[in-house]
DNA sequence: TTTTCAATGTGTCTTAATGACACTAAGATA
DNA sequence: TATCTTAGTGTCATTAAGACACATTGAAAA
C-alpha cells in the first residue's frame, strides 16, 4: 500500500518504465504483477516535488533491478484524458492496494511520462515484489498478460521507439553480456527489429562501425564451430551514441 | 492575467508550443514579449483537468496563429526541478501579470511538455497579443531575445528533433505556400539543416522521394531565369510521413 | 574412430545511393 | 544588346546495400 497523506508527490503525474531486456533470443519486459489480480503493469513511480522526472525514473529503474549507470531515455508523454481505467482502479482499491486516503488521490486525471531502458538480463537481481505486486517478472513481448490502464500502448511505443533507434545509434552494450558473439548481436538486432538480417551483410555493416573489438577467444561447448567472441569498444561506441549513426541529410 | 480560481486546470503542467515558420529564407520561431518585461516566452498554455495535453497544445496553436489542422509534434516532456526562473516569476508579479491569487498556484514546481509545429509564415495571421503579452512575433532562430525560464532550451530542442525528423520524412507542405520553387523548397532544408546542400543532387534526392507535382508553371518577376512551380502530391507526402522515407535496416 | 550435423566464417558480384563537379539557358536590368 | 544572376541539367567515381555459396569447426551420434 502507498500512502500519500504526505502531499509530497506531482499530482496527477507518474513515470512508467518499459524495461527491455534480452533473453533465449527474446525481448523480454519488467512487468509486475499487481497483488491477486489478472493484470499487470509497467514498474513505475511518482515524481516527488523536489525531484526531477528523470531522477525518478531512475529511481524507479534502480529499484527494480538493482542497477544504475543505465541506458535509460525519456521516449513521451501520455496524456490523453482516459488513459486510465476505472475498472482498473476498482480492483486495486477492492483489493486493499490503496489506501482509503489515498482513493481520491488516485482516482485524479494522471498523466504519464514513458521511459525505456536497455538492460543485461542477467545482471537484474531477481526482482524483490512489493506492498502491491505478487510478482516482478520478465515477459516476452510476444506473450504480454493483461495490462493496466494503457500500459500495453506505452509497451508498444517504447518498442517503436526503440526500432527507429537502431537507426541512429549502435545498440547492445547495456542488453548484451561483456563479451558475445556476432550471432548472438545480430539475432539481438533481428528481435528488436522482429524481422531476419543477413548474416554477411549484418556481420559487414556492423564491423564497419568499428566499435568491436575482437577478443580472440571463442564461445566453446556448442555443437556446431565455435563462434567468435566480441566487446564493444566503449570509447567508439559512446562516440557512435553522440555522433550518430547513419543520417540521411 | 490569468485567472486560475476554478482550480481547473492539471496543476503544475504546462504546455509550450515552439512553432516554426519559414521567410525569407530564415526558420523563424512565434515568441510572445511579456507586457512591460525584456524577455520573450513560447506561446503555451496549461491543461484542463478534462482536457488531453494534445488538445491543449493544438488550443494553444489555434489561438496564436488561427490554423487548424497543422502539423504538430510532442517531443520532449521538460521536468527538471529548477527549470523556471523565479527571477522571471517575481518580474511577472511585479508587472502584476499574475494575479494575487495564483501567485501561489504558478510559484508551484512545474514541468511542461514541448510541441514543435511547421505553419506556413504567410498564413498566420498578424498575431494578437493577450493580457500577459505586449507582442507576438516572428524571430529568427539565429537571433533569439531573452528568454523565460528554458525556454531557449526547449527551442533548441525542437529544432534539433526537427533535424532528426528531416531523416525519417519529407518536410516543406506545412512550411511553404501550396507552389514553390526548388531552390525555395532546397533553401528551407538548409536552412533548417544549417549548411548547405549540392543543388543538383538535392533536386535528384528530392525528385526521388516521387512527392513532387511539376505545375508547369514558372515564377516570373526575377531578374534571372524563372524557375519552375512545383507542388506537393498530398497523398504520397502523407504516405512518405506515414512510411518514413530511408531505414538503415 | 569416423561420420554427421548444425552453425560459423568468409568474398564477390550487382545494384542503388551518394558526392563531386561544369556548362548552358533564361529573364530582368543596365 | 550586353550583362548579370540564378535555374536547369548529366556524368563519373565512390560508397553502401542486397543477394548469394562454399569451406570450416566442434560436438554428438553412429
Amino acid at each position: 500500500m502507498i500512502d500519500f497523506k504526505t502531499d509530497s508527490f506531482q499530482p496527477g503525474l507518474s513515470v512508467d518504465c518499459v524495461i527491455f531486456g534480452f533473453h533465449n533470443n527474446e525481448l523480454k519486459v519488467l512487468l509486475l504483477k499487481m497483488k491477486n489480480l489478472d493484470f499487470w503493469a509497467l514498474p513505475g513511480g511518482f515524481v516527488g516535488k523536489d525531484h526531477g522526472v528523470d531522477e525518478e525514473a531512475n529511481r524507479v529503474l534502480e529499484s527494480r533491478t538493482g542497477l544504475t549507470d543505465i541506458f535509460l531515455r525519456q521516449f513521451y508523454l501520455f496524456g490523453n484524458v482516459g488513459r486510465t481505467s476505472t475498472e482498473h482502479l476498482d480492483s486495486l482499491e477492492a483489493q486493499g492496494l490503496i489506501s482509503s486516503d489515498n482513493v481520491s488521490w488516485f482516482r485524479k486525471r494522471f498523466i504519464t511520462v514513458g521511459y525505456y531502458a536497455l538492460v543485461e538480463y542477467s545482471k537484474v537481481k531477481q526482482p524483490t515484489v512489493d506492498d502491491i505486486s505478487e510478482r516482478c517478472d520478465w515477459c516476452s513481448i510476444n506473450e504480454l498478460p493483461e495490462m493496466m490502464h494503457d500500459h500495453l500502448d506505452i509497451l508498444k511505443k517504447a518498442h517503436e521507439t526503440l526500432k527507429k533507434e537502431l537507426n541512429y545509434q549502435p545498440i547492445g552494450i547495456n542488453l548484451l553480456p561483456q563479451e558475445f558473439t556476432m550471432p548472438e548481436l545480430q539475432a539481438l538486432y533481428e528481435t528488436i527489429l522482429e524481422k531476419p538480417l543477413d548474416r554477411r551483410n549484418f556481420r559487414r555493416k556492423m564491423l564497419g562501425y568499428e566499435i568491436l573489438i575482437n577478443t580472440d577467444k571463442r564461445r566453446t561447448g556448442v555443437a556446431h564451430k565455435s563462434p567468435n567472441l566480441y566487446k564493444f569498444d566503449v570509447k567508439k561506441y559512446q562516440k557512435a551514441i553522440q555522433g550518430g549513426l547513419s543520417q540521411s541529410w
